[in-house]
DNA sequence: TTATTCGGAAATTAAAAACA
DNA sequence: GTTTTTAATTTCCGAATAAT
């Protein structure tokens, strides 16, 4: 008789994999599977949000007299039905591969930090191992490869896996066009959900790159459109109060304070 | 055969509501 | 204040599938 007793904390791999995870470092999964065995996933938030997490009140609300309009409101939340509803604004499979994701954030990293000190490589890499099933971090993601292939001395970087039949590697401007193509992903994943009513640091720092893409291809309504919601975010995030960093710790706040500071001297 | 993947059941956790 | 209710998130079982 064994005792099951679900581990408090699975690692990394175990969680993709979705197998028991003994909970050690490395564990025994990871061991036998040649895999090394990290535990950087950031754990969200349990239990309800909001003011009493209203999905079943809805359902109620809309069955006790379901008129047609009820059926309209039933459509609010359940995403996943509905004949007119969601024209795909799920990510495109195998567009931002790790390559790309790695070349990108190097970039940013060696070339774009100094200037703007608002990422944090750790937690960057952290985000992007969820980003498959992350709307908010894969757009941040997307936004910032964008902004990266936008820049005039990024290196050429095959936006198809290697041998690319097409030769665009060689082709001037193919660059742009694979920034263009990342921004377009971008805006179209975004509206997949909400990022205005609860937003996340996320949200803001992908109206950031936006801003920077849109800046950089010469839409400059757009990019101040951008910039303008970055801002507005801020505010929402509370960013221009003190006492709402102390929550965070010390990367995390620090952060925070750079973004506010560096959204404020780009709006000049 | 064994190894891997993944839908979803069960457990865990925390916020909101109800109660004293 | 304490307890109960509710829901979001987690772990990981086990059936389906792939690899050998």
């Amino acid at each position: 008789m064994s005792t099951p007793a679900a581990v408090k904390r699975a690692c990394d791999a175990c969680h993709r994999r979705k197998v028991k995870c003994d909970g050690i470092n490395p564990c025994r999964n990871c061991s036998t599977a040649q895999l090394s065995c990290t535990y950087h996933a950031i754990p969200q938030k349990k239990g309800p949000k909001g003011s009493r997490a209203k999905v079943i009140s809805e359902l109620r609300e809309t069955q006790r007299h379901h008129s047609s309009l009820s059926s309209k409101t039933a459509n609010r939340l359940n995403g996943v039905h509905s004949p007119p509803c969601s024209p795909n604004l799920a990510p495109t499979p195998g567009l931002l591969t790790p390559d790309i994701i790695k070349e990108c954030v190097d970039f940013f990293f060696t070339n774009m930090y100094p200037n703007m000190p608002i990422l944090h490589r750790g937690r960057l890499d952290q985000q992007a191992i969820y980003a498959d099933h992350n709307p908010e971090s894969y757009t941040l993601l997307t936004s910032l490869c964008a902004f990266m292939f936008i820049q005039p001395n990024m290196p050429m970087v095959g936006v198809t896996p290697s041998n690319d039949p097409f030769g665009l590697d060689s082709m001037p401007g193919a660059n742009i066009m694979s920034g263009t193509l990342l921004l377009e992903e971008t805006m179209r994943v975004r509206k997949s959900y909400d990022h205005l009513e609860s937003p996340s640091l996320s949200s803001l720092v992908t109206s950031f790159f936006l801003f920077g893409c849109y800046y950089g291809l010469d839409l400059h309504n757009k990019a101040w459109f951008q910039l303008r919601e970055a801002t507005t975010l801020a505010h929402i995030l509370g960013m221009h109060k003190e006492e709402t960093y102390v929550q965070w710790d010390t990367i995390e706040a620090s952060r925070r304070r750079r973004l506010y500071w560096l959204l404020f001297a780009t709006e000049r």
